[in-house]
DNA sequence: TCCATTAGTTCTATAATACAGAACAATTGG
DNA sequence: CCAATTGTTCTGTATTATAGAACTAATGGA
């Protein structure tokens, strides 16, 4: 099992940023993961929205959310801990990522 | 031959913006419209930095960027002419399509 | 120590999506 | 009306996503 890999803050792409939160389940694990005040585990997004997610797919999801630089995943004993990198994205992105999430939680709203 | 789809406004998402702008030919394609001070056709993208597209590979490509909502075209005789919604964009999301369209000149300029 | 449990990952097969060549459609100019 | 031009749609292949099954790693107890 190959450890988990973290792009560096300079080889993180806008390509892979949009790509990654251009589907429903990460945006909705990586918003989740913005407003918590502490790092969570993968399973609690085990439902999604009501919607049973297979724990293969949800690794996947993990994995892109991870490897595009979006979140950093630490292992404590038998789970990993989940939280954003925000205060980073922010110092190579500037406003980009707070415009996309505060559009998406709008548009939530709205609906 | 069905005519032309363009959203609606209201219906446009964040999901299908981000996923239509995940890709490195639409991004070109989008830019070059939004800096543009006049429409443009398709056939002027047949060569994306250096790489030669398939016409049917553009089409897609336009077809998604306009069922996104990000682009209009209008047929101009045996033409179509492209141009950004830009300005509806911003009544409806904000600043996230500036945020993304800066943060990926910023990548394209370090690198 | 060893076994059961828990949390995630990887493997494998199938379903959905992307790409590009070929055929087609629509418009215009000669 | 025919030929040329622009773009779309059709069709087959290649890549990517999903989810079940098997596997790995860490821990807590008997």
């Amino acid at each position: 099992m190959r450890p988990l890999y973290h792009p560096p803050l300079d080889e993180i792409t806008v390509q892979g940023i949009l790509y990654a939160l251009s589907d429903p389940v990460r945006v909705r694990i990586f918003t989740q993961l913005a407003r918590a005040d502490c790092a969570k585990t993968c399973s609690e997004f085990l439902h999604v929205r009501k919607k049973p997610l297979a724990k293969s797919t949800l690794s996947q999801h993990f994995k892109i959310l991870r490897e595009a630089g979006l979140i950093r995943s630490e292992r404590m004993g038998v789970e990993l801990h989940n939280s954003t990198r925000c205060a980073e994205l922010k110092k190579r992105f500037g406003p980009m990522l707070d415009a996309i999430l505060r559009a998406y939680e709008l548009e939530a709203r709205s609906s």
